[in-house]
DNA sequence: CCATGTGAAGGTATTCACAGCC
DNA sequence: GGCTGTGAATACCTTCACATGG
């Protein structure tokens, strides 16, 4: 399997792989096979395993996998065995929560800089990373940044989008509520908080209004 | 293709559908091709097709979809077709954020309830709403909200579902970096932030040390 | 004996191409 | 002529079952 093409679903899982490395690399022991990893982050053993096929033989049968060499594999594949410095794009509420996260750290993704058209904002500092004028994006090129957080309202993620492209920006996570045009070559990966919500109430049984019109048959 | 199970990718899609419309009423036509809300929404024209066939005929030949009409047809199908309403708990940074985001009110959900377990929080208010002490999560049964926004640390995540599920929530949205367990019925969505970001650099180039590396070699 | 890695089977989603309707 | 809705083909992903190796 060594020779395929990691599938998209694959390349998903991962860091849900790493996040329970992670976690287990606490406890004391040194390995940890498909079956344990499986009950801990919720994907079933034989997924695990076949997805790990697709990239290495990280595993010793009949022991598991060493969880720091396997947490390396899983860095390396996913190419976060490097610092990778980002740059968020829009401090207003949303955009200040990401700077104040901790999670990316996890994942070797580091929030270096910060850029805002609010002249309030501009010069002021939040979780210690300074807010600068939007304007400067092109700085961000010489800066060796490549990632950048887009939490700008939906009218303005376009321009900014093109902004960060000129600027040299290789990958960018969205999270403006529209589609975003970019050349093939720019990886961008929406995020739409509301439409996560949106589809919660398709999964739910009918609710108590519906529960009440059975009652009432019933009765009638 | 009306008796079919609707598929998962297609629920995934239709927010997106839904969105593109809303925005897309604000013109003038009343009605819009597949085509063109294929290259407004960056989806193919025979995928929204194809997913609007799993429900309902939509379309009229020749003429495309009533744009009022259609998202009526999505919002019943998704069950937003009544005004949702939906608790949030853990009301620190990235739960101020979301109660300020005005994205909900979009697919008719609405945060009416905050909890936070921090005293300083507990009787302000935010946006609005009033945080109240999460140990009175139970009162969420008789105030009719069965959806629910976990915010809080990933240690308390677990608990917090706990409290919701037994307070009759059905569905949860959960921002806490882990895998948690409820029972079947109850539906959960996990969206880690920071893992969304994580998987961008495997789809970014070689990054500029590589190139390097490259050269070297071509120099060697 | 235990746990991995993987062919093969089965299932699901995507993509095409066109018949049918306005 | 233009556009929808959909069977059929294709591609992709999941699931199983077991041969293989420590």
């Amino acid at each position: 399997m060594r020779y395929h093409k990691i599938p998209d679903e694959t390349v998903r899982r991962l860091p849900i792989y790493l996040r329970g490395l992670m976690v287990s690399a606490d406890q004391e022991r040194e390995h940890i096979s498909s079956q344990s990893l499986a009950s801990f982050v919720g994907i079933e053993a034989w997924q695990i395993r076949k997805d790990l096929s697709y990239f290495g033989d990280f595993g010793t049968p009949g022991v598991g996998y060493n969880i720091y060499r396997l947490a390396r594999g899983i860095k390396k594949t996913l190419r976060l065995d490097v610092i990778r410095r980002a740059a968020l794009v829009g401090v207003g509420d949303l955009g200040s929560a990401l700077l104040a996260y901790p999670g990316f750290r996890v994942y070797g993704l580091d929030i270096v800089a910060a850029f805002d058209i609010d002249p309030q904002k501009i010069g002021s500092t939040v979780n210690g990373v300074a807010i600068e004028n939007a304007a400067q994006l092109d700085t961000l090129r010489r800066r060796d940044i490549s990632l950048a957080i887009v939490a700008v309202p939906r009218d303005a993620a376009q321009a900014t989008v093109d902004s960060l492209v000129a600027a040299g920006v290789k990958g960018i996570l969205n999270f403006a509520p529209c589609k975003l045009v970019a050349a093939r070559r720019i990886k961008v990966i929406t995020l739409d908080i509301a439409m996560e919500l949106a589809r919660l109430p398709y999964y739910m049984p009918r609710a108590e209004q519906a529960a009440e019109t059975v009652l009432k048959m019933d009765d009638g």
